[in-house]
DNA sequence: GAAATCATGTTAATTAGTTTACAGATACCA
DNA sequence: TGGTATCTGTAAACTAATTAACATGATTTC
């Protein structure tokens, strides 16, 4: 799931304290099951966070945007319980949780920063969870609205089957559905990018025009 | 979903802070999308947070059993994103956040304290997500094993339609599979609580075997 | 610039899970 | 103690989404 809500927090006052690194395309910056020494910042790119489920299949429960923090579950000692991949080149900043434990001490009007991160990640799962209880059409309408939401345009970087792994479905589903928006000019595709044409169109009372079957 | 985590926190010792109250059996704690004004400790009873999905259906998403922290999303100044109703009889200990912050102040020991218990909510959401790449029977399974790990004995005190609200299935579905283990002898049901006899049955190879559908 | 890899387009068959509907059992309350 | 409310049992029909399979088009990569 993609976050439906603002970042205005204040993490870019802090990237003095930070490691720079310079992400490639398709690169993990962090995986599953193992042990991290620190979280990061996500100053330029796009990254998604996934999560691989029981049966092996991947599912991608968040897109993480300029301006926020990936992979926290480590300030608990833990191993990450997610990945992170790079979908396009990035430039990131490394915090150690010592450090950042510290610094914590000294300053800790910092607190609700923490708070207010890992409670706009909570939610973005809480999100996910409750999109299983619409159809796999408003789920993927919701979907896209976010993602525009998040990158201020229309366009869509995500391939069909990461929107399927973002919503739990198929490719073929989201094909078929995507399908009909395409040809009800409430999307448009080209060269592999989706643009949002008619986001009034994905809106909850207009969506139960839209079957995903055909006449 | 329920906890697949243990609880070693050290809440216990932070109780002097708190105020007690008792809460009677399918009385709401707090409710989504109120303000609260604290969080609660769980000293004995059962509660189960639920949260209401977009087309009002709930959703349960965990179980809270003693020595568990919940309502924590207020940290931030936020709404509650769950409602939390007791299942049992319970005794609860509310903290106020501000004075929490402010005892975090003078005992930084306790952060890691905070983190722990936030990223074990943050688990069990991430795991109810990823249960939805099993078959439905799969996930009962699982959520059976679970919360049988939870309360030490192998005793469900979920209805049918709990433990549906617990995976996002159907009662009728989550019926059926019930009948299937009870015709094995995997479970047992006597007015109306399971007992899990077998609970190597459940774990994932052996699961293959039971077929929801008649023969 | 050719080969290999990856993403999309499309169909048909299958199936798992939902919906609906109702009867019987058990708990609760007052 | 009776009445209401809640929970379980069960069947049949339906449907949305998956699986499988293959063809075409677009990028990487060497």
């Amino acid at each position: 799931m993609v976050s439906p809500f603002e970042t205005d927090l204040k993490w870019e006052t802090l990237l003095k304290y930070g490691t720079r690194q310079f992400v490639k395309r398709k690169t993990a910056i962090y995986k599953q099951e193992t042990m991290g020494e620190g979280f990061y910042y996500l100053h330029k790119g796009l990254v998604k966070i996934v999560t691989s489920t029981f049966k092996g299949k991947d599912r991608l429960v968040n897109i993480v945007v300029p301006g926020q923090i990936m992979g926290l579950q480590t300030m608990d000692q833990q191993p990450h319980f997610t990945t992170a991949i790079a979908v396009k080149n990035a430039v990131i900043y490394h915090f150690s949780c010592k450090q950042f434990l510290e610094t914590l001490k000294v300053q800790p009007e910092l607190l609700p920063l923490l708070t207010q991160t890992i409670n706009q990640k909570m939610r973005i799962l809480l999100t996910a969870i409750s999109m299983k209880a619409l159809t796999s059409e408003e789920q993927i309408a919701r979907l896209l609205l976010n993602i525009c939401e998040d990158f201020k345009n229309h366009e869509v970087p995500l391939t069909q089957q990461e929107l399927a792994d973002c919503a739990g479905l198929t490719r073929i589903t989201v094909y078929k559905i995507l399908k009909v928006w395409k040809e009800s000019g409430i999307i448009e595709i080209k060269n592999r990018t989706f643009i949002v044409k008619r986001p009034d169109m994905l809106q909850p009372p207009h969506l139960t025009a839209c079957t995903t079957h055909p006449v």
